[in-house]
DNA sequence: TTATAAGTCAAACGTTTGTTTTATTCTTTT
DNA sequence: AAAAGAATAAAACAAACGTTTGACTTATAA
């Protein structure tokens, strides 16, 4: 049919592109020229750049944040119906598994991991809000469950190093060649079950300390 | 007197725009504007908008890696001297305790912490390699040095669990007002040690997992 | 087939960007 | 006091940006 893929084009395009150089590195003429179509294309199909990345966010970000989601509902009704308190280890994979078998999942869904691994130390406010819009929900909901898991830990304990496992676990959604210093020997490429494993490992621990 | 106070004014006031608002999206008219100087001086006393940023990293960054290369040479003394493993705690303490206490060393301290805390994920060629070139010898020894402490451990599995540390590292270096979801009765303005206590016991924990 | 809509195209829009130029003012030195 | 150098000022530079326009082509539907 050929009925516009543009559209698609212009979003796979735009997620590599925006992946690799950012949002206000990447020109739509860089974008329109790499997707070989017109320049006026953006405007047409989606309105604005801003636009654009919006789509981009909502293609993706949506279905994965959904399964997220579930997954920590799950944990929670279970743990409830059992009259125990959540496994911070099922918490933690609640939000991780999804994320990391997503990566396998789409051709382009490395670079738009990447691009969220970003889009929380975004400096452009306007992303940043569409990000923050998007993920603000499944945060809270697995906030409440982590205070829940871990309910003799301070709040303020637990704030904290949820945010330390948000930062941990954006550095393995970073592609690469990104990473500052890769010493000789070590295995960048990781299937997703050996970096949730490492990952969980990791965090669970951290959760858990002392 | 009045020498020339022009250089260290844009070098404040870029460090606290390009804090706030990013590399790109910070441009020289808002520089000089609110440093109250004309917009050629940025050429006139740096020579261009990048060599401005890299004597911003100049100035903090320097003299902090000195400081944090010089603790973990310490550590790996001391250890060395004592005939045993350095202990993982004292070379994340190594690396962090000069970190938060330069936060309340200066003025403009948190701007710049703000700053780096986002360079890992700078999506500028340019802006990135500026900064990995100068922190880059303090993570090559970091590794290094974490790597004795563990030596029974996989170099792989340290890789990925330093990385983890930094990205738990760059969430507490961040300015409040910029993280994504914050419940209500957690408190953000932490003291220096406090933060210091709680983001090592998290990563004590996670690097020395199972 | 004709009429209507959807999509594409080249060109230009008005801004904003970092940088440079040229002249002028201030400070230091002889 | 005069000359030399350092610093500032206003203005203009060319390049790049996101966006819009209006004509043209293709597809859909009556």
């Amino acid at each position: 049919m050929d009925k516009s893929n543009t559209k698609q084009r212009l979003l796979d395009v735009a997620e590599k592109l925006f992946a690799d150089s950012g949002y206000h590195c990447t020109s739509l003429r860089k974008i329109t020229a790499e997707a070989g179509v017109n320049l006026a294309a953006v405007s047409y199909h989606f309105g604005s750049k801003e636009a654009l990345v919006e789509a981009i966010f909502e293609r993706r970000l949506r279905p994965l944040n959904e399964e997220r989601m579930s997954r920590l509902k799950v944990v929670r009704a279970a743990a409830e119906a059992a009259g125990k308190n959540p496994l911070v280890e099922q918490v933690l994979r609640a939000f991780i598994e999804p994320t990391l078998h997503f990566r396998d999942s789409a051709p382009g869904a490395r670079y738009f991991l990447h691009l969220i691994g970003r889009a929380l130390t975004e400096p452009d406010d306007a992303v940043r809000s569409i990000f923050f819009r998007m993920i603000g929900p499944v945060f809270a909901l697995m906030f409440e469950v982590l205070c829940e898991a871990q309910p003799n830990l301070d709040n303020n304990q637990v704030f904290w190093r949820f945010n330390f496992a948000i930062g941990a676990i954006g550095r393995c959604t970073f592609l690469p060649e990104k990473l500052p210093v890769v010493p000789p020997g070590v295995e960048l490429d990781l299937s997703a079950e050996q970096q949730i494993e490492i990952l969980v490992d990791f965090l669970v621990a951290g959760m858990e300390a002392s």
